[in-house]
DNA sequence: CGATTTAGTTAGCATAGCTAACTATATTCT
DNA sequence: AGAATATAGTTAGCTATGCTAACTAAATCG
């Protein structure tokens, strides 16, 4: 019987990879915050921005849940994006609701950043022997399931 | 001037990995952040913190460093800390450098807020099979070695 | 048709990044 | 020794991003 608790009952093991991985992810993403700045946008709207390019249009409620951030949080970034020309808001059915849809100067900007960003991280894991290289892998497939069950 | 480019050897794959990593490492922390708020003390606060903690004593460029920020907004971080009473401010041999040192309660509040945060990700991680479970200490492992080499 | 719900924005606050410029202390060089 | 330089931190001021509260406008419900 797979007794699931789902409470507080984190082995003190589970804590310590947890702990690990919290860090990691902080340090990670200093890091490379640096080469981010490059681009002149900001790490929130890089992040907003690949949402729309890879995902494609969406409304500002949508884009701030899957961002995880609140409306109003949201609502500027995007304001930020369109000042910049790498975001086009257009009028839905429902008048409340906006479209956003990234412009082509905004799905270049993203490659662009996205690139030298990913570029950054791989050298670094290119760095690594090819165990460590597939457990790797195995991992970046890993992390966005584990994000979701938070 | 300083054209600090890099060479481009990563494969495509590499990048793939790099990609998901990066992405996943930025929905970590929004997600955790949530929890971080409920001790009333900010990420970068808590982080630095941790520092000192852990690592014990140092000064305020040595925590910069550690943090990879640049020595004016550690200067504030620790500001906010030191104002909580959570970090003391000591004087040193070199007058122009300061100790940092976490006080009782800066110790107590950083294991009560890491506690939190990390719970929250080690139940995530309670939900995974065994094997998966495994897979990611190993991984936690490698982290922060590949962030070192960024 | 009025009341409520929903989507988004605006306003205002706090944290946290950065660079530039300043102070104070140490070190180095003539 | 004293001047010049280097180093450690701070202060000031800008930007970006989080949040909540309060507002507007549109859709829906009774």
């Amino acid at each position: 019987m797979t007794d699931v608790k789902q409470k507080s009952v984190a082995s003190a093991e589970l804590l310590q990879t947890a702990d690990k991985l919290h860090s990691a992810a902080i340090h990670l993403l200093r890091r490379l915050r640096v080469r981010d700045r490059e681009s002149g946008v900001g790490p929130a709207q890089l992040s907003a921005l690949s949402v729309l390019v890879f995902g494609g249009p969406s409304t500002l409620g949508e884009l701030a849940g899957a961002e995880h951030v609140r409306p109003p949080t949201m609502s500027r970034v995007v304001s930020g994006l369109t000042a910049a020309g790498l975001v086009r808001r257009e009028a839905t059915e429902d008048g409340r609701r906006v479209r956003l849809v990234a412009t082509v100067k905004g799905t270049k900007i993203l490659w662009e950043g996205r690139k030298r960003r990913v570029e950054s991280l791989a050298n670094a894991l290119a760095a690594l022997d090819e165990t460590e290289q597939g457990r790797l892998r195995e991992l970046a497939e890993l992390l966005p399931e584990i994000v979701h069950k938070i």
